[in-house]
DNA sequence: GAGCTATGATTGATCGGCCT
DNA sequence: CAGGCCGATCAATCATAGCT
Protein backbone atom coordinates (compact mmCIF):
# COMPACT_ATOMS: atom_id res chain seq x y z
CA UNK A 1 0.00 0.00 0.00
CA UNK A 2 1.42 3.74 -0.66
CA UNK A 3 2.07 5.74 2.08
CA UNK A 4 -0.91 8.16 1.81
CA UNK A 5 0.18 10.81 -1.14
CA UNK A 6 -3.87 11.00 -1.66
CA UNK A 7 -6.44 13.59 -0.71
CA UNK A 8 -9.01 10.84 0.59
CA UNK A 9 -12.72 11.32 -1.31
CA UNK A 10 -15.15 10.59 1.71
CA UNK A 11 -18.54 9.64 -0.13
CA UNK A 12 -21.75 11.39 1.11
CA UNK A 13 -22.87 8.79 3.08
CA UNK A 14 -19.50 9.25 5.43
CA UNK A 15 -19.48 12.57 5.54
CA UNK A 16 -23.57 12.41 6.65
CA UNK A 17 -22.59 9.96 9.26
CA UNK A 18 -19.61 11.55 10.72
CA UNK A 19 -21.79 15.08 10.93
CA UNK A 20 -24.56 13.58 12.72
CA UNK A 21 -21.72 12.23 15.04
CA UNK A 22 -20.48 15.45 15.50
CA UNK A 23 -23.67 17.23 16.69
CA UNK A 24 -23.92 14.02 18.99
CA UNK A 25 -20.31 14.80 20.57
CA UNK A 26 -18.11 17.19 19.72
CA UNK A 27 -15.28 15.16 20.86
CA UNK A 28 -14.52 11.60 20.05
CA UNK A 29 -13.80 8.75 22.77
CA UNK A 30 -11.41 6.59 21.77
CA UNK A 31 -14.21 3.58 22.18
CA UNK A 32 -16.34 5.65 19.52
CA UNK A 33 -13.77 6.51 17.10
CA UNK A 34 -12.76 2.60 16.63
CA UNK A 35 -16.51 2.32 16.22
CA UNK A 36 -17.39 5.34 14.05
CA UNK A 37 -13.89 3.72 11.80
CA UNK A 38 -15.31 0.17 11.42
CA UNK A 39 -18.71 1.45 10.44
CA UNK A 40 -17.44 3.79 8.16
CA UNK A 41 -14.49 1.68 6.78
CA UNK A 42 -11.89 4.70 7.17
CA UNK A 43 -8.77 4.91 9.40
CA UNK A 44 -8.79 5.96 12.89
CA UNK A 45 -6.90 8.83 12.14
CA UNK A 46 -9.04 9.76 9.74
CA UNK A 47 -11.92 9.88 12.11
CA UNK A 48 -9.72 11.58 14.26
CA UNK A 49 -8.53 14.16 11.57
CA UNK A 50 -12.46 14.62 10.43
CA UNK A 51 -13.17 15.83 14.13
CA UNK A 52 -10.30 18.30 14.64
CA UNK A 53 -11.08 19.75 11.00
CA UNK A 54 -15.28 19.97 12.65
CA UNK A 55 -14.09 21.59 15.31
CA UNK A 56 -11.88 24.09 13.89
CA UNK A 57 -14.82 24.99 10.72
CA UNK A 58 -17.15 25.51 13.69
CA UNK A 59 -15.26 27.83 15.64
CA UNK A 60 -14.46 29.36 12.73
CA UNK A 61 -18.23 29.85 11.84
CA UNK A 62 -19.30 31.15 15.14
CA UNK A 63 -16.54 33.69 14.87
CA UNK A 64 -17.41 34.85 11.60
CA UNK A 65 -21.41 34.50 12.88
CA UNK A 66 -20.73 37.20 15.47
CA UNK A 67 -18.54 39.39 14.45
CA UNK A 68 -20.41 40.76 11.69
CA UNK A 69 -23.87 40.67 13.91
CA UNK A 70 -23.73 44.04 15.70
CA UNK A 71 -26.04 46.58 13.60
CA UNK A 72 -29.22 44.17 12.68
CA UNK A 73 -29.83 42.23 15.99
CA UNK A 74 -31.88 43.42 18.88
CA UNK A 75 -30.64 41.03 21.53
CA UNK A 76 -33.33 38.13 20.20
CA UNK A 77 -32.56 35.18 18.61
CA UNK A 78 -29.31 33.56 20.35
CA UNK A 79 -30.54 29.97 20.66
CA UNK A 80 -28.36 27.87 18.39
CA UNK A 81 -25.05 27.21 19.81
CA UNK A 82 -24.02 23.75 18.58
CA UNK A 83 -26.79 23.21 15.40
CA UNK A 84 -26.28 23.66 11.58
CA UNK A 85 -29.33 25.47 11.02
CA UNK A 86 -27.47 28.23 10.82
CA UNK A 87 -28.51 30.43 8.25
CA UNK A 88 -24.73 30.80 7.14
CA UNK A 89 -23.52 27.21 7.04
CA UNK A 90 -22.22 26.66 3.40
CA UNK A 91 -23.29 22.91 3.83
CA UNK A 92 -26.73 22.07 2.76
CA UNK A 93 -29.47 19.87 1.70
CA UNK A 94 -28.51 17.49 -0.64
CA UNK A 95 -29.26 16.86 -4.39
CA UNK A 96 -27.95 15.50 -7.14
CA UNK A 97 -26.73 17.27 -10.48
CA UNK B 1 -19.45 7.61 -8.77
CA UNK B 2 -22.68 9.64 -9.00
CA UNK B 3 -20.95 11.49 -7.18
CA UNK B 4 -19.84 13.06 -5.21
CA UNK B 5 -18.31 15.11 -7.77
CA UNK B 6 -19.08 17.36 -4.97
CA UNK B 7 -19.75 19.10 -2.31
CA UNK B 8 -23.63 19.78 -2.81
CA UNK B 9 -23.18 23.20 -4.49
CA UNK B 10 -21.74 24.44 -1.32
CA UNK B 11 -20.91 28.77 -0.59
CA UNK B 12 -18.42 29.03 -3.21
CA UNK B 13 -21.47 29.10 -5.26
CA UNK B 14 -21.65 32.90 -5.27
CA UNK B 15 -18.75 34.32 -5.39
CA UNK B 16 -17.65 37.83 -5.64
CA UNK B 17 -14.39 38.95 -6.56
CA UNK B 18 -12.01 41.18 -4.08
CA UNK B 19 -12.55 44.99 -5.30
CA UNK B 20 -9.13 46.82 -7.20
CA UNK B 21 -8.27 48.51 -3.99
CA UNK B 22 -8.49 45.32 -1.77
CA UNK B 23 -6.53 43.39 -4.10
CA UNK B 24 -4.30 46.53 -3.98
CA UNK B 25 -3.61 46.22 -0.60
CA UNK B 26 -3.47 42.88 -0.36
CA UNK B 27 -0.72 42.71 -3.09
CA UNK B 28 1.39 45.09 -1.74
CA UNK B 29 1.49 43.49 1.66
CA UNK B 30 2.15 40.51 0.12
CA UNK B 31 5.28 41.51 -2.54
CA UNK B 32 6.54 44.02 0.51
CA UNK B 33 7.06 40.65 2.86
CA UNK B 34 7.71 38.43 0.33
CA UNK B 35 10.45 36.60 1.81
CA UNK B 36 8.17 36.11 4.59
CA UNK B 37 4.37 36.32 3.41
CA UNK B 38 2.75 35.47 6.74
CA UNK B 39 0.85 38.38 8.29
CA UNK B 40 0.08 38.11 11.77
CA UNK B 41 -3.17 37.64 13.32
CA UNK B 42 -2.80 41.40 14.14
CA UNK B 43 -1.57 42.34 10.93
CA UNK B 44 -4.93 40.27 9.16
CA UNK B 45 -6.84 42.00 11.24
CA UNK B 46 -5.28 45.18 10.11
CA UNK B 47 -5.41 44.21 6.04
CA UNK B 48 -8.79 43.10 6.68
CA UNK B 49 -10.17 46.05 7.85
CA UNK B 50 -8.31 47.97 5.38
CA UNK B 51 -9.83 45.61 2.74
CA UNK B 52 -13.31 45.60 4.16
CA UNK B 53 -13.34 41.45 4.32
CA UNK B 54 -13.03 39.36 6.95
CA UNK B 55 -10.07 37.85 8.37
CA UNK B 56 -10.63 34.60 6.86
CA UNK B 57 -10.77 35.69 3.49
CA UNK B 58 -7.69 37.75 4.00
CA UNK B 59 -6.68 33.89 5.08
CA UNK B 60 -7.36 32.87 2.43
CA UNK B 61 -6.06 34.93 0.00
CA UNK B 62 -2.75 34.56 1.60
CA UNK B 63 -3.21 30.65 1.36
CA UNK B 64 -4.34 30.90 -2.23
CA UNK B 65 -1.36 33.53 -3.51
CA UNK B 66 1.36 32.00 -1.86
CA UNK B 67 0.76 28.48 -3.42
CA UNK B 68 0.01 29.83 -6.56
CA UNK B 69 2.94 32.47 -6.36
CA UNK B 70 5.29 29.61 -5.44
CA UNK B 71 3.88 27.29 -8.42
CA UNK B 72 4.54 29.33 -10.91
CA UNK B 73 6.58 32.31 -9.69
CA UNK B 74 7.64 33.22 -13.73
CA UNK B 75 3.78 34.14 -13.95
CA UNK B 76 3.82 37.08 -11.31
CA UNK B 77 7.27 38.07 -12.16
CA UNK B 78 5.74 41.41 -13.60
CA UNK B 79 3.02 41.40 -10.67
CA UNK B 80 6.13 41.60 -8.39
CA UNK B 81 8.40 44.01 -10.41
CA UNK B 82 5.12 46.49 -9.80
CA UNK B 83 4.65 46.31 -6.80
CA UNK B 84 7.88 46.38 -5.38
CA UNK B 85 8.27 49.56 -7.69
CA UNK B 86 5.29 50.83 -6.01
CA UNK B 87 6.67 50.46 -2.33
CA UNK B 88 9.70 51.65 -3.45
CA UNK B 89 8.43 54.88 -4.02
CA UNK B 90 6.57 55.01 -1.20
CA UNK B 91 9.28 54.73 0.66
CA UNK B 92 11.20 56.96 -0.95
CA UNK B 93 8.35 59.72 -0.46
CA UNK B 94 8.47 58.69 3.27
CA UNK B 95 12.07 59.26 3.73
CA UNK B 96 11.69 62.92 1.29
CA UNK B 97 9.50 63.76 4.00
CA UNK B 98 11.11 62.96 6.96
CA UNK B 99 14.51 64.77 5.87
CA UNK B 100 12.14 67.62 4.71
CA UNK B 101 11.08 67.79 8.25
CA UNK B 102 14.50 67.48 9.87
CA UNK B 103 16.05 69.97 8.36
CA UNK B 104 12.76 72.33 9.43
CA UNK B 105 13.61 71.18 12.75
CA UNK B 106 17.18 71.67 12.59
CA UNK B 107 19.00 74.92 14.46
C1' DG C 1 -22.28 32.26 -25.92
C1' DA C 2 -18.41 29.07 -25.80
C1' DG C 3 -13.74 28.59 -24.07
C1' DC C 4 -10.15 29.67 -21.11
C1' DT C 5 -7.94 31.72 -17.28
C1' DA C 6 -8.14 34.10 -12.65
C1' DT C 7 -9.61 33.69 -8.18
C1' DG C 8 -12.23 32.84 -3.71
C1' DA C 9 -13.58 28.94 -0.81
C1' DT C 10 -13.49 24.27 0.95
C1' DT C 11 -11.23 20.43 3.04
C1' DG C 12 -8.26 16.06 3.97
C1' DA C 13 -4.02 16.02 5.69
C1' DT C 14 0.64 17.85 7.72
C1' DC C 15 3.59 20.65 10.90
C1' DG C 16 4.95 22.76 15.23
C1' DG C 17 3.74 23.73 19.89
C1' DC C 18 1.39 22.85 24.13
C1' DC C 19 -0.89 20.03 27.43
C1' DT C 20 -2.21 15.96 29.89
C1' DC D 1 7.39 9.42 26.37
C1' DA D 2 3.01 8.71 23.71
C1' DG D 3 -1.21 10.78 22.11
C1' DG D 4 -4.73 14.32 21.40
C1' DC D 5 -5.93 18.97 20.40
C1' DC D 6 -5.28 23.54 18.46
C1' DG D 7 -3.90 26.94 15.11
C1' DA D 8 -1.92 27.74 10.88
C1' DT D 9 -0.85 26.13 6.58
C1' DC D 10 -0.57 23.22 2.54
C1' DA D 11 -2.25 21.34 -1.69
C1' DA D 12 -5.58 19.83 -4.61
C1' DT D 13 -10.06 20.80 -6.22
C1' DC D 14 -14.47 22.94 -6.91
C1' DA D 15 -17.43 26.49 -8.81
C1' DT D 16 -17.89 30.74 -10.41
C1' DA D 17 -16.24 35.39 -12.12
C1' DG D 18 -14.52 37.77 -15.89
C1' DC D 19 -12.15 38.39 -20.11
C1' DT D 20 -11.45 37.17 -25.07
Amino acid sequence: GQPNPIRTNFTTKQLTELEKEFHFNKYLTRARRVEIAATLELNETQVKIWFQNRRMKQKKREKEGLAPAAASRSAKEASEASDQSNCTSPEASPSSV
Amino acid sequence: VMILRSRFLDARRKRRNFSKQATEILNEYFYSHLSNPYPSEEAKEELAKKCSITVSQVSNWFGNKRIRYKKNIGKFQEEANLYAAKTAVTAAHAVAAAVQNNQTNSP
